[in-house]
DNA sequence: TTACTATAATTGTATATACAAATGTTTATT
DNA sequence: AATAAACATTTGTATATACAATTATAGTAA
């Protein structure tokens, strides 16, 4: 196998022990990763709505129905939606409190599911891994 | 957000990008990736014959139906399919010549596509990252 | 032999995802 | 003002995936 293809195969392959890590360590609170990473970016927004569109930009996992991903959110009480009174065709999106007090308790499970994952690496490792990744998506 | 975190979204936000590019290169085939690499593990078997628990153990997506998706590749003329008959609860699958001579495409494209991610590391660097993310999975 | 356990694969069901088409709204053009 | 174009989201449909339950076969012990 030549040499990029086993970084390719074990950059995927090890993003997947990850993934599911982090699968793992959400089920407690039943949100998928999808879920998980939308309420953090409106957490991120700061009080401000975000519309779909903004979600859907910023997600790791591109996702081409955010429209039921928020419905689940929503029926579970962690995000509020109605639409937007200047551009009636946007919607705005709003973390609830019950949706920021869990999303505390996810982010320790899930960092703690990180450290377990990392601790193998030192500081400068981390670095140099972060950076060759950076390279690698230029 | 702190270095173990940054670089666990910068590895599976990396991955999935490399994963989209692979599934576009994949889509004239009209395979998926999981079935392309099964088509991989099967020619891998060098004319044995591998069982279902054979290649689910060796996939990299964890795949919890691995007798659909031989189906589909069955119906693609790609593999062959028969119980053995010295134990008749394992059932045999062999890559046939069709699958064999479209995966010989396959690769090719897959491997063009690799190349373009990886064009900017350089050999040491793809050296160091791939020790780093065996160190990972340790 | 019969019952029990383990193994290997398949099937059923719910949910997730990808892609395309449709809906409703705003902006631009004539 | 009427029509067309662009935008933002939603809905429909097919396929993929995860998880649990089921089927069929083989091995083991009473």
């Amino acid at each position: 196998m030549s040499d990029h293809t086993k970084a390719v195969v074990n950059l995927v392959y090890t993003a997947n022990i990850i993934s599911d890590k982090i699968t793992d360590a959400l089920k407690p609170f039943d949100v998928s990763t999808p879920q998980f990473n939308v309420l953090r970016i409106l957490r991120g927004q700061k009080g401000k709505p975000a519309n779909l569109s903004t979600i859907q930009e910023r997600m790791i996992h591109k996702m081409s129905n955010t429209t039921r991903l928020v419905d689940k959110l929503i029926d579970k009480n962690f995000v509020k939606r109605h639409t937007c009174e200047q551009n009636r065709r946007k919607v705005e999106i709003f973390i609830t409190n019950d949706g920021l007090n869990a999303l505390i308790e996810m982010d320790k499970a899930v960092c703690e599911a990180e450290q377990q994952i990392i601790v193998e690496l030192s500081k400068e490792e981390l670095n140099t891994l972060n950076n060759l990744l950076d390279k690698l998506r230029v």
